[in-house]
DNA sequence: GATAACCATGCAAAATAGGTGCATGATCGA
DNA sequence: TCGATCATGCACCTATTTTGCATGGTTATC
């Protein structure tokens, strides 16, 4: 119920550039640099300047920007207590994710509310945490769930989210189904030391869980190949290149010559998945519904996951 | 910034039927009912039901509207604060009054603001109290200039209003120039009990305080005519019909054979002027400096008005 | 109990706001 | 200097919104 222009200038303050606002929102460029222009108008405010080949935001837009934080809070807040107390029902929900995520919960997320609440018309967007944020603001999408990442620039006590932990997603070792370890049913990461090492490029999310991991139990991996998915990570292990760590709500399904294992001792580690929504929103019926479907989803898988691949 | 429509739910709820809602809000009937329909639309929700042959909020509109009260008054803040803090200038401004204030009081306004803001698009509206409030919600005009009611449904306190008193206008008698105190400078209403009273129809809001002036000083006056307008209450004691009050603001523009009089005693009537806003717009510097105006030109109008009218 | 007044709404037509795509100009990095 | 990037203006188009009138249902009046 707020003004779309309004939305649009908080998606810039994110951005800052026309062009991204406009890939961010769904609009053009041409259309974005419009909508920001008749703002302006009928604020009678000056929102942006030219600076270089770009735009920005003058003190006025930021301070305008910042100012409605709590704006957007509360009419979510309010929104969410009229679909309470009303008992209605929303006619579209946007969710959006991470790719393993995506795949693994908002896709069962998504086929369930689909069979509940047949007349709600569900979006899932799959978009790395960031954007996921991104797209909150823009309205894209009303639930987003991501990996909390320390290093983000979106804190936990940002004005314009909420966040809840979902599941404390442990880490798998996986190795070749010819190695040594592959009867056991768990190993320490001490055990692996010595091993060749597949990760992820260094600077992505994965890869800081990677080293917290062995830090964590004073031991330094030798890194000897790179993979972006978790696919190519599993057929890495599968060839015999080395081992990988994998998180248990990855589904191996039935590579071969690939083994997972638990990981024991001091050093545990796991990425922290949580749910972010716009402030306010939380209260919402289907938001709260759908916090409890991915809830149950995510602890039904996790313990399913080990057991279906031990045969 | 906050939706059209929603405004225009609002407004619907303080008028009850959607024609009203149209002649208050511009639109026409079927513009309202397209409008609330798709509000109800986007936000999934039951917002109207059928109630006889109008319409008929639901408790989930009672309680979204309610609920807007505070969404309204935080725009209205963070639009002020903006509009301080960057000494901007927003293009319209709409300024509404009862009779007298919207040509003793607003006139000028609009006047200074012209000079001193060429570039700003001042609108006046001259309306009674209770639909300056309603305009007020419409967003049709900004700042109303009202009588104080005590009878009103708007109440000092209401989520959607701030108001400052603006000045306290004493009620003059006026008596026609060959009556025998028409040389006095001031009178007692004690003095004048006998005398045949002109006054408005009973129920009108001049009306209340007419008679709150005599039962100040334990008199019932005889009432022999009825006037709207202070022009004609005007003409008629000029032609010795009897004799009036009139509030100090309205001028007697050299009315034939018609004296103003100060009161004094006890019975001291007055009505209290006050100027009203959206609750969060009251910081804006426009409406500062209007109230400002408003409040230097009412001084300068009552103390000139005796001396002027005296020769 | 009939008639008139009132109220909301559906529909077709018109108006208008808003969006797209391309071209342009300006700026920055190589 | 050249190419890339970015914002914006313009012409055209689309889609939303508004209007005016007609309709159906409901209440008040006589």
């Amino acid at each position: 119920m707020i003004d779309a222009r309004l939305i649009t200038l908080r998606v810039f303050a994110r951005c800052g550039t026309i062009g991204a606002t406009a890939e961010l929102t769904g609009y053009s460029p041409s259309a974005v640099s419009a909508q920001l222009r008749e703002l302006q108008r009928v604020l009678g405010m000056q929102l942006l300047t030219k600076d270089g080949r770009g735009v920005r935001l003058t003190a006025t837009g930021r301070f305008l920007v910042a100012g409605s934080d709590p704006l957007i809070a509360q009419w979510e807040s309010l929104r969410a207590a009229a679909m309470e107390a009303g008992d209605q029902v929303q006619p579209h929900f946007g969710i959006g994710g991470f790719s393993s995520a995506a795949a693994q919960l908002l896709a069962p997320l998504a086929a369930t509310l689909r069979s509940t609440r047949p007349e709600l018309e569900v979006q899932v967007l799959e978009a790395d945490p960031a954007r996921c944020f991104d797209l909150l603001v823009a309205e894209r999408i009303d639930l987003a769930v991501i990996v909390a990442m320390q290093s983000d620039s979106y804190g936990e006590d940002d004005p314009r989210f909420e966040q809840t932990v979902l599941l404390d997603d442990p880490l798998d070792v996986i190795i070749p189904g010819n190695h040594p370890l592959a009867s056991r049913s768990s190993v320490t990461l001490d055990e692996l030391a010595s091993e060749p090492w597949i990760t992820e490029a260094a600077g992505s999310t994965y890869h800081s869980l990677f080293t917290a991991a062995f830090t964590a139990v004073g031991v330094t991996p030798r890194i000897a190949h790179e993979a972006v998915e978790w696919e190519t990570l599993i057929a890495f292990v599968g060839a015999g290149l080395g081992v990988g760590l994998l998180p248990r709500l990855a589904p191996l399904h039935g590579a071969d010559n690939v083994v997972r294992l638990r990981i024991t001792g001091k050093g545990k580690p796991a990425r922290r998945i949580v749910a972010a929504v716009r402030r306010g929103s939380i209260t919402s019926p289907l938001i709260q519904e759908s916090l409890g479907i991915l809830q149950a989803n995510a602890d039904r898988i996790l313990t399913a996951r080990l057991e279906e691949e031990d045969h």
